[in-house]
DNA sequence: CCCGCTTGGTAGCATGTTGCAACCAACGTG
DNA sequence: CACGTTGGTTGCAACATGCTACCAAGCGGG
């Protein structure tokens, strides 16, 4: 029952993001969800983890809303834990983690999992930090605006 | 000295993106390293962590690549610490949680710090992950191409 | 309907990690 | 050259993690 948040500074966004989400198992649940993973017994197989932990980040995902816990999909009495409209906005995240993976941990030819376009079986495009008017922006093309409740 | 990945399914390039920033504290320093913070009082005032522990973390990212450990630019004999290249390619990461953070956790008014395009003091277009040829893809038009070293 | 296997947990304990506070050395400034 | 600041290190207490054992409720077959 975490009610105080971990990060102080939570007028920023990137702090309260991280503090929904938890923890990296959390994020790797996540990523296994939008593999397809909905049952506990499938994270717990593909991710290894205690299952008193897997618990735990369940629970606290489906508390803030990133999961949802349903009926199971098969008609069994069991239940399921798929993503939320809030959870599936995760996606760019989870995008973002890959591609910077991909382009910086492994040697060139090396064996590693894709996200492909389900249509053409293809590599996605990498992601890109775009301004209001389409423009590629780099870090340093932006500011943070401090505070200002617009 | 951390050898061991924490997490075994390291094929998976989420996964080592995530073994490689460490711990949420890690990806905060990053954040503000992107707004500029570049000394070791900064990062703590700023994220208020105790000092051990950012020690320890910015000695990893070091370690990691993430950042670099560069004389201070003021010409004192402190040190600071940059981002390096693989560092600023995080640029994406942040800015996703930033906006995933903006769009879920914030009452419509509320204020929070922004991040906007330098020119024009805009804010930026909500990433999106497109496939090859341009198209807005969305989680359930992608699949996981396992394993294939090509 | 009963027996055994699977699923989805909980409980207890050892160990590792975090956070806090105190301390400290090197730097910088008057 | 004395004193505040910067950038740490050390030790310890508290908490989180991971492992193993255990367990109850499905569920399937005979």
């Amino acid at each position: 029952m975490v009610t105080r948040t971990r990060f102080d500074d939570s007028e920023c966004p990137v702090a309260r993001s991280v503090d929904a989400i938890g923890d990296w198992w959390s994020l790797l649940i996540v990523r296994d969800a939008f593999d397809g993973s909905r049952r506990f017994g499938e994270f717990q197989r593909s991710l290894g983890v205690a299952k008193n932990i897997l618990t735990a980040r369940l629970r606290s995902l489906v508390a803030g809303g990133v999961l949802e816990s349903v009926p199971a999909s098969d008609g069994s009495a069991y239940r399921e834990y798929v993503l939320t409209p809030k959870g599936e906005a995760l996606f760019p995240v989870i995008v973002a983690l890959r591609q910077w993976g991909e382009q910086n941990f492994f040697a060139p030819g090396e064996p590693h999992s894709q996200l492909v376009d389900r249509r053409h079986g293809r590599q996605l495009r990498t992601l890109e930090v775009l301004s209001a008017d389409g423009r590629r922006l780099d870090p340093e093309d932006t500011a943070v605006h401090k505070v200002a409740d617009e």
